[in-house]
DNA sequence: TGTTCAATGTCGCAA
DNA sequence: TTGCGACGTTGAACA
């Protein structure tokens, strides 16, 4: 990994096109060939970056640029499409280079798909009496993440998301429609499940007659014995 | 802007629990103290980071860490939610520091809105006779992109999207409900209007008589004698 | 390899 | 501040 900070400016052509005026900046040239132009704020999202497979060419600048300050031309292409970064780099305040060699990469736990596992272990969350059917039912349209039963034989259609929106309602909706025509499910009703759940989804779901279901992630979690610490 | 390359290992609790084993990679604390983990590859998204506004505190190694070769151990606090991200610090092979400024930021040209400007410049590229109405209609359920009146009389409510997906269907599917029971507009017809029409988006639309546009936007920039270059 | 869907998404705009 | 949609989205799972 190449480190160089310096003063700078930048052209991308491709899928838009954007100019990043010099200024003093950092430039990330990883082990790929991938280039990253970082300023000394804003989140984890450079100002302006090449993608890896690409192959980054280190030119001598014009007469013209050099007259301007320009010590070096980067000219940094997209392997597989026309994408283009060209970095005019000006005075160098730093540059070093280091071997960082291969990342074990990141471990995570809990996820959509862990607040699917555990309501599917905790399916009683519904109501006493619920039994589950199956986990990624599958329709036609999709699989429906969790089906189960009522007390009273009717079906239960849940859509787990992590935060509920708008467009997971819809999505349940177009399930639902399918699933009602199924003379062996039917009645079937819907229940919205997630750890948090926007305003105009709940307003969405009434208004169709599905059912919210707030879940406790922290709580499902300590109620589940199987889930043990991962680190 | 802090740039530190050592062995390092992290772990985050927040929106969810992960875990970074001990390896070499680079570490960036910007001015506002947010932090970034970057490996030598990948694309620009870091393996694990802190976005401000957060705290970095800097302390002391346990006498455990220390056998361990831990050399400080960082952790960075957000200020707003209980997100942390604990970083213990083994080798450093590079440590500097460096002011970089304000940055100016970032011109772009060529995002969905300017697709939609040109779109109501070019209203005919739905077929000849089509007027104009306004841009971002006003309804109850937010703006409609363009209105337009047929040579017929009747009215044409256009959704404009970069990558046509069937959220974009939804969406209009929600505000020619809402129009059609305006006497003053009907008959409505809708026209989903975009760079790159997905399949499914497609058979959607169809299904529900809604018409299908695909724009080539640099056919519509090149016919934009007011569309000169901006750098 | 291509498609679909979640994301510690992030970012920008408008109400 | 919050809501909402786009993004040069990125990334992972699955067909």
């Amino acid at each position: 990994m190449q480190i160089v900070v310096a003063q700078c400016a930048a052209w991308y052509t491709g899928r838009l096109t954007a100019h990043l005026p010099r200024a003093t900046r950092l430039l990330l040239v990883k082990a790929d060939g991938s280039v990253l132009l970082h300023s000394d704020g804003g989140s984890y999202k450079p100002l302006n970056w090449m993608s890896p497979p690409c192959l980054r060419t280190v030119g001598e600048p014009s007469d013209e640029q050099r007259a301007q300050g320009v010590t070096a031309v980067w000219t940094v292409q997209h392997r597989k499409s026309d994408d283009r970064l060209v970095i005019e780099v000006y005075d160098v305040m730093h540059s070093s280079t280091h071997d960082l060699g291969q990342d074990p990469g990141l471990v995570k736990d809990g996820v959509e798909a862990h607040l699917q596992a555990l309501l599917a272990e905790q399916i009683d969350l519904l109501g006493p009496g619920h039994t589950l059917v199956r986990r990624e039912y599958p329709t036609a349209i999709g699989p429906v993440d969790l089906l189960a039963r009522d007390p009273s034989g009717g079906t239960v259609a849940i859509e787990v998301k992590r935060r509920g929106d708008i467009d997971g309602v819809e999505q349940l909706t177009r399930y639902l429609d399918l699933l009602g025509r199924d003379p062996h499910l039917t009645p079937v009703r819907g229940v919205f499940a997630a750890q948090e759940i926007k305003r105009q989804a709940r307003v969405l779901a009434t208004d169709r007659n599905i059912d919210c279901l707030l879940l406790d992630y922290e709580a499902m979690r300590g109620a589940d014995d199987s889930s043990s610490r991962l680190f």
